[in-house]
DNA sequence: AAAAAAGAAACTGTCGACAGTTGATTTGTC
DNA sequence: GACAAATCAACTGTCGACAGTTTCTTTTTT
C-alpha cells in the first residue's frame, strides 16, 4: 500500500510507548537517555524525531522536553530546538553548592521536627544502603541514596525546599547514573552516610551540618570529575 | 454568514496579543492577571478558555500555563485542568523560609566577588529606591525592589541560584502586586534597605547576613498577611 | 424538596497539518 | 580548490480537529 520511508540514518534511541501519562513517560525515557548515554551532552534532542521514535506526536514529546528544561536538563533554543544541557564544571560546582545550602537547612529543620518513627525510616534506609554495598548493587545502590537524601529535605517539613531538591536531582541523575557505573567500592558509599546518621540521631544540628557538609563535598568532587570525563570521552 | 456564539457568561479577562514569543507573553498575562485580581487564587485556568480570549490556539496557551507551573505559580489536576495557586500561610512561609537561605547564601558569595563598580550599580539601585519612595510610586518601587534582590543574587555568580530565585520571584509576584497597593509608607520601604547597603559596603558578611534576615522577616510578614487578606476578601 | 439519573456543554489529551526557518548539501563561480 | 549561492530535507511554532472526560444543568425519581 505505502512504501516505507527511507529508514533514518542513524539508530532510534528509544522504543515506542502507549498513551497516558505520556509526558511523565517521555521525559522519563529522555532521562535515561541522557544518563546511560545514548544522548550526550550538548547533543540536539528534536522533539520531532523523539516523537517519531517513541511513536506519539509531538505535543507530549515537546511538553516532556520543556518540563526537563524547567528542571534545567535540557535547554532550548528558539526556532532551534532542545538540546541536552551540556553542564561545565562552573555549572556542577553551583548545583552542588546550592544542593549543600538547601540540604542542611532543610536537614536542620528535620531534626526538629523528627519523630522517633522518622528516624527509625532514616535508620532502615541506611541499613538497606549497607545491604546493597555489601550485594555490590551499585546501581540500586545510588537510587536508594538519593531516596535517603530525599527523605531528609522531605522532613524538613519545607515542600519548596523539597521541590527544588528534586529539579536539583533531575540534573545530577545524569551524572549520578554514569557514576553508579563507575563507583569502585559500594561498602564505601554505604559507610559515608554512618556519620551522618548518627549526628542525626544525637540531635545535634551543628555536628550534622558539618557532616553533611563534607559529605556533600565528597560528592561533588565525584561527580563532577565523572560528569566531565563522560563529557569528553 | 455565521451567527455569532453566544456570548461567553463572564466578560473576558484578556486581550488578544500577536504571535511570536506566545508563551512568554501568555504566561506574562497570566502572572499579571494574577496580580491584580482577575484570577483569584484557586480559580480555574482553562486553557482552552485562556487561548480563546487570547486569540491563540490552545498549544502556546498550554505551554504557558506549564511553565507558570514548573515556578509554582500554577498547579494542575490531570485531565481537571489548570488552577490559580492557592497558596495558605505554611507555604507562604515556605517560600520565604527558602529565599531567606538562598538569598543569604547569595548575598555572601556576592560579597566575596564584588568589584567597585558593582557596589556602585547596587548603591545606585537603592538611591533609585529612595527616589520612588519620595516620588510615592509604590507600584515602580516594588518592581525596582525586587531588582535589587535580584542583582544581590547575580552578584553571587551561581547561576542555579538565581534561577531559583526568579522561580520564587514569579510566585511572589501576585503577593508582591498585592502589596505594591497596599504598601502605606514607601520611604520607609526604601530605609529598610540602608542597613543591607552599608552592611555591604563595610563587607561584613555576619552583618549583612543578619541585616537580610531581618530584613526578609519583615517582608515575609507583610507579604503574608497581604496575601491571606485579599485570598479571602 | 432533596437526591439521583440523564443529558448537554465545555474542556483536556492527543493527533496530524501547514507555513516559515534553520542547517546541511549541492551546485556554481572565481 | 576555496568560497558564495542555490537547493533541499528536517525541524519548529502554531493551528484546528476529534475522541473521551469532567462538570454543569436539567430532568426524573423517591
Amino acid at each position: 500500500m505505502f512504501e516505507k520511508f527511507p529508514e533514518p540514518s542513524d539508530p532510534p534511541k528509544f522504543q515506542a510507548l502507549q498513551p497516558d501519562d505520556l509526558v511523565t513517560r517521555i521525559a522519563d525515557q529522555v532521562v535515561r537517555a541522557i544518563g546511560d548515554g545514548r544522548l550526550r551532552p550538548g547533543e540536539k534532542v528534536a522533539e520531532a524525531k523523539l516523537a517519531r521514535e517513541l511513536g506519539t506526536s509531538r505535543a507530549p514529546a515537546r511538553e516532556a522536553l520543556r518540563l526537563l528544561e524547567s528542571q534545567g536538563l535540557i535547554v532550548s533554543h528558539p526556532r532551534r530546538g532542545f538540546f541536552v544541557h551540556a553542564y561545565d564544571s562552573k555549572e556542577m560546582h553551583d548545583i552542588y553548592d546550592l544542593r549543600e545550602c538547601l540540604e542542611i537547612h532543610a536537614a536542620r529543620l528535620a531534626l526538629k521536627r523528627m519523630t522517633d518513627a522518622d528516624l527509625a525510616r532514616l535508620e532502615a534506609q541506611i541499613e538497606t544502603l549497607h545491604r546493597l554495598g555489601r550485594a555490590g548493587a551499585a546501581q540500586e545502590q545510588v537510587v536508594e541514596d538519593y531516596a535517603f537524601h530525599r527523605m531528609l529535605c522531605e522532613l524538613g517539613g519545607n515542600g519548596q525546599i523539597l521541590r527544588i531538591f528534586d529539579q536539583l536531582a533531575t540534573q545530577l541523575r545524569a551524572g549520578i547514573a554514569i557514576v553508579g557505573r563507575l563507583y569502585d567500592d559500594p561498602a564505601k558509599i554505604a559507610a559515608t552516610h554512618d556519620p551522618l546518621i548518627a549526628a542525626i540521631r544525637a540531635r545535634d544540628g551543628d555536628r550534622l551540618e558539618a557532616e553533611l557538609r563534607e559529605h556533600l563535598e565528597d560528592a561533588r568532587e565525584h561527580v563532577v570529575a565523572l560528569y566531565l570525563a563522560a563529557s569528553v570521552a
